[in-house]
DNA sequence: TAAAAGTTTCAATAACTTTTGAAAGATTAG
DNA sequence: CTAATCTTTCAAAAGTTATTGAAACTTTTA
C-alpha cells in the first residue's frame, strides 16, 4: 500500500468513527492529519491537504487547540502560524476524557442531585422507581467520575500494568 | 420538584447528552423514559407521552430492542406489544460497551492492521511518523479491546472494588 | 504609517440526519 | 375467510449541523 492511500484511508477512518461519536467530522480528520506527519503543518497546507475551505480549517484548528490536543508553533522567520499534535495517544486519550468529564459528566452529577429532590411525600410506585433508578445513575456516574480523575493523573505504564493484572 | 417535572427535565437531559455521544435524541429519550417507569409501556402511551410519531416510535424503539437495552414484553390477554427497559445501570453501560465494541473497535483494528503494511522500502521521515502512530494506536485500541472485554465479563461489584483499590 | 500578509467571523448555503404519516403488511379473533 | 387491530416501511418534509468564502479585522514589515 502506497504511503499516501494509507494516509487518505486513516483520515477517513478517523473521520467516521469521529462522528459515530458526536464529533466534528473535519476537526477529526485535521486531527488524523496533524497525528501522522512528523513536522508542524500550516493552515494553508491543511486546506490544501484535506480540501477545506479557510473558515472551516481556522475553526476546528481552534477547536482542537481547546481541546488541548494540538499546539501552534511560531517557526522563527516564519509569518505563519503552523501546527502540531501531541503523538502520543494515551496523552491524546487522557485529554479527552478529562475534557468530556469536565463538559459532561460534572454537569450531569448535578442535574441528577437536583432530581432526587422530587417530591418524596407519596411514596407511590412511580415515584419510588423514578428515585431509585436516579440514585443507581448517580452512584455509577459518580463512581465512574472518580475512577476516571484518578486515570487522568496516571502515568500510561502504571496504568495498563495495573489494569491488566487486575482482569488476569 | 414535582414528579412530572423531574421526569420531564430527565428525559430532556439524557437526550441532549446522547446527541453529544452521536446517539439519536429520541431514542436516548424513549430509553430514559423507560428507564424511569417500573412497568412495561406500550408504543402508543409512548408516543402519547414524547410527542413523536407512530414511525418515529417504532424505529427509535427497534434500535433500542437491537442494542439490546430494552425487551419487548407481551401482556397475556393484550393484543398490543409492551416495552421494558433493563434498570440495572452497569448492565446497562456494559451492554453498551459491548456493542459499541463490536461495531467500532473491532472494524477499526481491521483496519489499522492493513494500513501498517504501508510500502516499507523508502524508509523516510515521513512514513515511519505514519507507521509509528499507526503501530502506538493500534497498540492501545488492543489493550484497550481487551480489557474492555473483561470488564463485560466481570461483576459490578467485583469491577468497582478492585478499581478503587487499584486507584487509592 | 501604509501596504502586505495573515487570521477570524458570520450569514448564506449545502450536507446530513431525523421525523412524519399515510400506505402496505402482519396477525388475530370471530 | 375477512374484518379489525396492530406493526412496519419509506419517501417526502422538517430540522439540525457543518461548510463556505467574502468581508472585516489584526499584525507585521518596510
Amino acid at each position: 500500500m502506497k504511503l499516501e492511500a494509507a494516509k487518505a484511508q486513516f483520515i477517513q477512518t478517523w473521520g467516521s468513527l469521529a462522528t459515530q461519536w458526536g464529533i466534528n467530522k473535519t476537526m477529526a480528520q485535521i486531527h488524523a492529519l496533524l497525528l501522522i506527519t512528523p513536522d508542524p503543518i500550516s493552515q494553508d497546507d491543511l486546506m490544501e491537504e484535506l480540501s477545506i475551505s479557510r473558515g472551516s480549517a481556522n475553526m476546528n484548528i481552534r477547536e482542537l487547540i481547546d481541546w488541548g490536543l494540538v499546539d501552534r508553533v511560531i517557526k522563527p522567520g516564519e509569518r505563519k502560524e503552523f501546527f502540531l499534535a501531541e503523538k502520543d495517544i494515551w496523552k491524546v486519550f487522557r485529554q479527552i476524557v478529562k475534557e468530556r468529564k469536565k463538559r459532561e459528566l460534572e454537569p450531569l452529577l448535578k442535574v441528577l442531585e437536583q432530581l432526587k429532590a422530587v417530591d418524596g411525600e407519596k411514596k407511590n410506585r412511580e415515584a419510588k422507581a423514578f428515585t431509585d433508578t436516579i440514585e443507581n445513575i448517580q452512584k455509577f456516574v459518580g463512581q465512574a467520575d472518580k475512577s476516571l480523575d484518578t486515570m487522568i493523573k496516571a502515568d500510561e505504564n502504571w496504568f495498563w500494568g495495573n489494569l491488566i493484572k487486575l482482569i488476569k
